[in-house]
DNA sequence: AGGTATTCACATGAAACTATTCTCTGAGTTAGG
DNA sequence: TAACTCAGAGAATAGTTTCATGTGAATACCTGT
């Protein structure tokens, strides 16, 4: 009895068509072949590091924009092309790609220099060298490359951030030395004033040439999820109003296409499961929803304790009052790492810890001054109110295990 | 009334410390010739 | 004597603590009218 209903389900399940032609177009790691909108953008950065293919010395390059507005996209795409000639035509170039975000990979000056060496067969000990052991590494394999080496290092405010703007100074200084080479350097940025903290020096050697990617409008980005859109659904499965709505909620946000296409995967998955044969407004909402639970529970099954007991604590005191700030905050902290028999940290620290709370877009923080009465960070979560009970019932299991 | 000075409650920064992970080096040990 | 083992020195990193300094405006306190 069992077996049969079970098998007819897989039955069932191969004999409904399936929604999606292709899910893969609307995976962050897709690499569409013509990347709309961004015209002008391409058309400058192409020009700009053109030379690299006669053997000058392209300048180097910063980028600018929001996530998720074709930044990382637009480059690859046009290093890839660039690559290609250069092989047909049988010129030297190098190509070298690095994320600077990604942890234990580039996140910091030697891991940087590390990673950088490895695309030149260079293996490097994750620890226990000296750094300017590792720069020598990196130095003598570009010198032994003879041509014009590129490097992209995306998310480059990450780096600077956690490593300081000596590393900029460096990697600037280290074409000086090169005889055989050149280094040109093309950072990505997320962040829009990142260059104003970077020290002069640097600056001046760096950003010659800079470039902004400006956010996508509503417009813009529904014609993207069109094109999306067209290639992973079958025709006629998505419902108006879909797109338009969901170009319109991330619009409205940054501009962020990768979120608005993220979106639009999820909710046609959710349909597709449902067993409906369209994707409609209903099934975005409920797509949106998910994507908040999993980025929250996300954030809470990976923080260490500490942080739990920090986020655990904001929203059990924003479940009786609705403004909060740090110093009420951490008063119930310290109570309750005593019940836990935690060691409670410093309020400095709780201070650090809701800030990066704020970083991961858990909550909203807005220091404002209260004249007499001190200046404060005001506290509010920016979680939709549905997810907030469960959300705290997850973490008071998190804790006591 | 108008202007300065205080003061609160943290925020923000810098440096130093702790613990862990990893490499490298060289002394001591072992086994085979 | 060559190969092996193993402790100790040195590095990098994450996560914190300690100490120091900064901050914005509501109040308190003057001052001269």
């Amino acid at each position: 009895m069992q077996k049969k209903s079970v098998s007819g389900f897989f039955e069932e399940f191969l004999d409904k068509e399936s929604l999606f032609i292709d899910r893969k177009a609307l995976l962050i790691s897709y690499m569409p072949d013509t990347i709309s909108h961004r015209d002008k953008e391409i058309k400058q950065i192409a020009s700009i590091l053109a030379p690299a293919l006669k053997q000058e010395k392209p300048s180097n390059l910063f980028i600018y924009g929001n996530t998720g507005t074709g930044k990382t996209l637009t480059l690859k795409h046009i290093t890839e092309n660039m690559g290609l000639v250069a092989k047909q035509k049988n010129i030297p170039l190098k190509i070298i790609y690095s994320n600077c975000k990604l942890k234990k990979v580039a996140d910091t000056e030697y891991r940087l220099m590390a990673h950088l060496a490895s695309f030149f067969g260079r293996s490097i000990p994750s620890t226990g060298l000296p750094t300017d052991e590792v720069y020598k590494a990196f130095y003598d394999s570009v010198e032994k490359e003879t041509g014009i080496v590129l490097l992209v290092l995306d998310e480059i405010d990450q780096l600077v951030r956690k490593a300081g703007d000596n590393i900029l100074y460096n990697l600037s200084r280290i074409n000086e030395e090169l005889k055989q080479s050149q280094i040109t350097l093309v950072g990505i940025s997320n962040d829009t004033s990142f260059m104003d903290s970077v020290d002069a020096r640097a600056k001046s050697s760096l950003s010659e040439e800079d470039l902004f990617f400006p956010p996508y409008n509503a417009v813009e980005m529904k014609s993207i999820l069109q094109d999306r859109a067209k290639k992973a659904f079958k025709p006629g499965t998505i419902k108006s109003g879909v797109l338009e709505k969901c170009a319109a909620y991330t619009a409205r946000e940054h501009g962020d296409a990768r979120k608005a296409i993220e979106l639009l995967r999820v909710a046609g998955e959710i349909a597709e499961r449902e067993g409906s044969n369209t994707v409609d407004l209903q099934h975005l909402d409920t797509a949106e929803d998910k994507l908040e639970k999993e980025k929250i529970f996300d954030v809470i099954k990976t923080q260490p304790k500490q942080f739990q007991a920090v986020l655990f604590s904001i929203i059990s005191i924003k479940n009786t009052n609705n403004q909060t700030y740090t110093g009420e905050i951490y008063d119930f902290y310290k109570k309750l790492c005593f019940k836990l028999g935690l060691r409670p940290l410093t309020q400095r620290r709780v201070s650090d810890i809701i800030k990066e709370f704020e970083l991961m877009g858990v909550i909203n923080t807005k220091t404002i001054s209260k004249g007499r009465y001190g200046r404060v960070r005001t506290i509010s979560l920016s979680i939709s109110p549905s997810t907030i009970p469960l959300t705290q019932k997850i973490l008071e299991e998190e804790l006591s295990s």
